[in-house]
DNA sequence: AGCACGCCGACT
DNA sequence: GTCGGCGTGCTC
């Protein structure tokens, strides 16, 4: 029997099947999708078996044979591999990259060097011998005197140390004590023949007597008998009970925010969709449904009662949300419905939870997943629906390799079932909405609120009009007006600022130097509390310069709106208000968001203040005003989807302004009122901005008109990176079609990032059999020539943003 | 990607 | 003379 092998290996040359001889003992119990150890070159690397087969063309003196077979049950099932070939091809990364980013990062192998002493006499050197303290094998990388390193090199060369290479897993089952507990008879005579003078002891077995025959937690046991675990062990040792470690999750700890468990009444609209979505799960009908809803629509509901419905034929769901993390309240309502039947995958998870989730699902003992992007790789095998919330978010598409998205995959999975996909969202990508126009996709419409509540009054307030009238204060007269009268009232305020630290940048106002990062092409952004200047591309830092670097000017100051500074303005204008500011400065922290969210549930604050990450999923009821400080950060973006991105971005947070009985009002301060997304978005009225946001994507030749690739260059030398920029866009312009059109090579927007300069390349073309053929091609030449000379390339086929 | 093999300059 | 620099080529 001979293993096709994808090994862990990620190189051009390595992308592809490798032959290995399954050893006897392993035949009857290897399948596809497990992970095997096999030899490579000189080395040791993990693999995954994709086909088994008793055929090869290879020369049976080449081929070796599997060292170890790592998954007695198999990882990935054959369904996951032929999509973990799809996403391969689709989005042009390796084969072994795909595979490895189905699975959670704690299973994905480390490689490590150990030396062993083979003659631990021969070693007379007192440094190494200190070094190894009597062991005869340690990691190499404790190793870290050079002299100690060339000692060790000529050790080896004599033969009395060994280098080997260990493969070893990051995977840790999470273990803990149980302690059986004997039965009371035994528990009596044993009582018998304690000395009276061991208290403790007595204390003990007395407990037990009171628990006799269960198994507990040995923590537990001690907790609940009061005595010392020195105690316990004796106690155990004469025989009362016995022990044993057993496997266990984690327990990431559920949100605290809880929903009514009961199906919540339907609407007329609501039903009608669940309706034409429950029948494509019952026929086994792979369609996808577009459900478009307002804020506060209601979908949610919806897809609640679908998975109930798939649940009920035995099947389970998959529920992607932007990022799980944001919305606590999301999981809940899932935990609240379906209980135990959950698992909930995010970013905020550790490694080790994040295994614990995965195993849960890969067992199927749980039905549901709800989490972020990757868990569209969820190792169900009976999949009955897949939902993915807010869709249009840029969030599904991984930034790198391998860069799919994964409204993709889930048609692509969809497809491997026979079940619908549900992409729902108030204000749906272009893409989609398109699509669902010309029938490709099935149009669901929520067009009321659930609870019949009036959408809140949205007012665009013109700040270029407070600016002429003197108010050179970030809020205008009507949104501080419309605050105190809130605040008088006890209700609550959600202020929203695309922008993160304390202004934008730092500005020379007599030479008008901006001081920007000594590695990109970008101006730094000042951060109040360590009086710093942050490049938030590479992570630079210094300190606020006190005069103009360039004229040493005085009269250097910093301009625009950042949260911080927002924050301290509302301080002096509302000093009574309590505000808390969430953005990615005070979340950094594991359950920061979790923690801020509750305290405003919990009316701690009057104002909540943040970046985009406060745009979804808030639904309190409290919460009567939004305002939006500056809705133009988004709008001038060079990027084709900026409009899109804005009205988005508005109508999800005016959306969560009066979701329940006090009614809402939103603000939108703009230096840009006429402009369509902005002025759209105060009625909330997605078809229209749909129609005219497609007239400008018809005209300027971009998506869904035409499909796009953007190839990116980047290099140390500004020479270099135009010679080959260039050469790669001749190649494509003469390879690809006619019709197709290639733009470039033309500077990035931010032309340098980490001193390395970027040009960049965009492919449109409507119809291009040839595309993925050509761009192998042209990776063929990157990875073979380009690359040695420090050329860094990168194709991405439906980027989320070309800027 | 790693790792071995192999062919030329500066050191004990 | 040897150590070690990194160019070249291979991995079932």
């Amino acid at each position: 029997m001979i293993a096709e092998v994808i090994v862990d290996v990620s190189a051009y040359p390595i992308d592809r099947p490798f032959d290995y001889v399954v050893p006897e003992e392993m035949r009857s119990v290897i399948e596809c999708g497990a992970r095997v150890k096999v030899p490579f070159g000189p080395r040791k690397v993990v693999g995954y078996v994709t086909r088994l087969k008793q055929e090869t063309d290879l020369a049976n003196s080449k081929m070796k044979a599997i060292d170890e077979l790592l998954d007695l049950e198999p990882v990935l099932s054959t369904e996951l591999l032929a999509i973990a070939k799809i996403v391969a091809r689709e989005t042009l990364s390796y084969e072994i990259d795909a595979l490895q980013v189905m699975l959670p990062a704690a299973m994905r192998a480390k490689y490590e060097k150990f030396i062993t002493i083979v003659e631990p006499d021969a070693i007379i050197d007192e440094d190494l011998r200190n070094l190894m303290q009597g062991r005869t094998r340690i990691p190499l990388k404790q190793v870290t005197s050079s002299s100690l390193l060339k000692m060790i090199k000529n050790y080896v060369a004599q033969g009395i140390i060994t280098v080997d290479n260990s493969v070893s897993q990051q995977t840790k089952v999470k273990k803990v004590r149980m302690i059986h507990i004997e039965d009371s008879s035994t528990l009596a005579s044993l009582l018998d023949t304690i000395p009276s003078n061991a208290k403790k002891q007595i204390q003990l077995i007395q407990w037990m007597k009171d628990h006799a025959g269960k198994s507990m937690e040995a923590s537990k046991v001690i907790e609940a008998s009061g005595v010392q675990q020195a105690v316990l062990k004796t106690v155990i040792e004469k025989g009362a009970a016995t022990e044993s470690h057993e496997e266990t999750y984690r327990d990431p700890g559920v949100s605290q925010l809880q929903e009514a468990q009961i199906p919540y009444e339907l609407t007329e609209e609501q039903q009608l969709a669940l309706d034409k979505v429950n029948a494509a799960s019952t026929t086994n009908k792979a369609e996808t449904f577009l459900l478009h809803g307002i804020t506060g629509s209601g979908k949610t509901e919806v897809y609640l009662q679908a998975i109930s419905h798939v649940l009920k034929q035995g099947k389970e769901a998959i529920v992607l949300v932007p990022e799980i993390s944001l919305t606590p309240q999301m999981t809940a309502r899932f935990q609240a419905r379906f209980g135990g039947l959950v698992a909930v995958m995010h970013s905020g998870l550790s490694a080790g939870e994040k295994y614990d989730e995965w195993r849960k699902i890969h067992r199927k003992e749980v039905k549901v997943v709800v989490g972020a992007r990757s868990a569209i790789f969820a190792p169900f095998e009976n999949v009955g629906i897949i939902i993915l919330d807010e869709e249009h978010e840029s969030t599904y598409k991984q930034e790198d390799t391998p860069r799919y998205h994964a409204r993709d995959v889930a048609i692509w999975r969809s497809e491997s079932f026979h079940c619908p996909v549900v992409l729902g969202s108030a204000t749906p990508s272009l893409e989609s909405y398109a699509r669902a126009s010309k029938g490709v996709y099935t149009l669901l419409q929520l067009s009321k609120r659930a609870k019949n509540q009036q959408l809140p009054a949205v007012s665009v307030v013109d700040m270029r009009e407070e600016l002429k009238e003197g108010n050179r204060s970030m809020f205008s007269r009507q949104l501080a007006d419309a605050m105190h009268i809130r605040l008088e009232k006890n209700e609550q305020i959600v202020l929203f600022l695309n922008k993160r630290g304390f202004s934008s940048f730092v500005l020379c106002r007599d030479c008008g130097t901006v001081v920007e990062c000594p590695n990109c092409d970008i101006s730094l952004t000042y951060h109040r509390a360590n009086e710093s200047l942050k490049c938030h591309y590479c992570g630079h830092e210094e300190k606020v310069p006190l005069v103009c670097p360039q004229c040493e000017s005085e009269h250097i100051r910093f301009f625009g709106t950042g949260t911080q500074k927002a924050e301290e303005e509302i301080a002096k204008l509302f000093p009574t208000a309590r505000v808390l500011r969430m953005d990615v400065d005070t979340t950094r922290q594991k359950g920061a968001h979790e923690r801020i969210l509750r305290q405003f549930s919990e009316g701690k604050a009057d104002i909540l203040l943040g970046t985009q990450m406060i745009a979804k999923g808030l639904d309190f009821p409290n919460i009567t005003l939004v305002g939006v400080l500056a809705a133009d950060t988004t709008l001038h973006l060079a990027d084709f989807r900026a409009a899109e991105k804005t009205f988005q971005l508005m109508t999800q947070v005016s959306g969560r302004a009066g979701r329940h009985e006090l009614a809402g009002e939103v603000f939108i301060q703009t230096y840009s009122p006429e402009h369509y997304a902005i002025e759209l978005s105060k009625s909330q009225h997605y078809e229209p901005f749909y129609q005219l946001e497609m007239t400008a994507r018809k005209q300027y030749g971009y998506p869904p008109f035409f499909y796009i690739t953007l190839i990116q260059f980047s290099h140390e030398d500004l020479m270099k990176v135009v010679a080959f920029a260039d050469k790669g866009t001749t190649f494509l312009k003469g390879s690809l079609s006619p019709e197709t059109i290639v733009i470039g090579p033309a500077a990035a927007a931010i032309s340098r990032v980490n001193n390395r300069y970027r040009y960049q390349c965009l492919i449109k073309y409507k119809k291009e059999p040839k595309l993925i053929d050509t761009l192998q091609q042209l990776i063929k030449m990157y990875r073979t020539d380009w690359i040695k000379e420090g050329l860094l390339m990168s194709v991405d086929v439906d980027p989320s943003t070309i800027y």
